[in-house]
DNA sequence: ATAACAGAACTGGTCTGACCAGATTTCATT
DNA sequence: AATGAAATCTGGTCAGACCAGTTCTGTTAT
């Protein structure tokens, strides 16, 4: 019993690819090794061949297993071949705490991404644009009381993805959405750091940068904010 | 020959797959709109409910469509809400044509991750790195001859791989395996444009920049030929 | 002793059909 | 008209059967 007492049952095969995920993730199995295959871990484990197969090609779309097919499954080498999604395999694993390294890597991709979106949705806001932000502002400034760590987390994140879909340039909201776990992660220790009022006031900040299409200055206040917390950090 | 051989038979959930992602990218489904049922679709397809099923999960993981458990999948606004493999989707239907948009966006990207990764690399490279590249290069150039088109651009995105795995930050290589299928939809159209010979003196050109870690430098021959390829793409 | 080669014993890949449980609709009862 | 139980939708999960390559193994011919 218990311990993680998930209201909603865990599938075998979330239960399968959490595992692996963990003896991967954690050293426990190394890049090379060879897994066990399909119909072993499915006797082994008690379910079925399909579920095992199932979590294998999960794994394998994360870039952790290399599936030789016809052969065998191996650990992949995954800090070369795996993609971003391992970035929300290790969040959600170590439980929204990120490691240092994981977080100056996040942020600096975020200053390449977001930067660019503030620079072009300054040459090319509307009025209505503007007017939208300052409604969505508002909302979680109101609602801010009320909501959960983790509901916050979320609106901040939407809020720096509507400054992507709002800058035309529709690749970097795909690029936001993918990294979402993790930014998420980010959002809850920033709001823990600096506090909700900060928060919300620096989206405001930048709603004025915008308004006058001072590209530079969005740009700078969102580099000067990521260097601040990378420092915070540093002396925590 | 060829073109369009597939050796390998194409699976009912990949022919699946790639219907619907063809019509929702297409704008014959739109966001918001009600899917058919697992049962229907299958019915009608005359396949399994189980591929379907498997179908709708993968197209949910590349965000084109909403699955709302017992009761219905829609398709999903997927510009909002979509990741970067939707990108990947793109390129593999329209057969490794880029439209405009999709190559400037993620040529900005490249530049603002690939850049990070030369400036880091230079100042942390060893006399190892450098022979090592020098090495992957002169492999590139003796093959070239008899290399096919899609492996010579796999090489290319294996180069540019390695500076990111060689600068140390993990997360740039993440990034650029997340977006492989796209790059290589580039990597093609500009040996096509420029030549093979041009492009792996390029190569070495980077070499003997981070050889002399010259940072700046080679961020700037890379932003120079990021430029230079849209230039010469608008003069189409 | 060695090399070549069938075939047995693996491997992952695909698909069907059955069952589960929550969501939604229907319709009889109040 | 409002209520609520039951029928009928929905996606979610799973086991087992079959397919087709790969790899190992033991026999055979040199």
């Amino acid at each position: 019993m218990n311990g993680a007492d998930k209201p909603s049952r865990i599938s075998h095969k979330e239960l399968f690819v959490r595992k692996m995920t963990r003896d991967i993730l954690s050293g426990k199995l190394n890049p090379g090794d060879r897994l066990p295959s399909e119909r072993e871990l499915a006797a082994e484990l008690g379910i079925g061949k399909t579920v095992v197969h199932s979590g294998y090609e999960k794994l394998s779309n994360m870039g952790l297993v290399d599936i030789k097919p016809k052969s065998g499954v191996f650990v992949a080498d995954y800090m070369k071949t795996g993609n971003i999604e391992i970035l929300n395999a290790i969040v959600q694993l170590s439980g929204n705490e990120l490691s240092r390294e994981v977080t100056t890597g996040i942020l600096d991709l975020r200053l390449a991404v977001e930067g660019m979106a503030f620079r072009e949705l300054c040459l090319r806001r509307s009025e209505e644009d503007i007017a939208y932000l300052k409604r969505i502002t508002g909302e979680i400034r109101n609602t801010a009381d009320r909501a959960g760590e983790d509901e916050l987390a979320e609106r901040f994140f939407q809020w720096h993805r509507e400054i992507c879909i709002l800058s035309g340039k529709s690749i970097l909201t795909l690029f936001m959405n993918t990294a979402h776990d993790v930014s998420i992660a980010f959002w809850v220790n920033y709001l823990r750091m600096y506090g909700i009022t900060f928060a919300i006031d620096r989206l405001e900040r930048f709603i004025e940068l915008i308004e006058a299409r001072d590209g530079e200055g969005a740009y700078n206040l969102l580099a000067k904010g990521i260097d601040d917390y990378l420092a915070r950090l540093e002396n925590e």
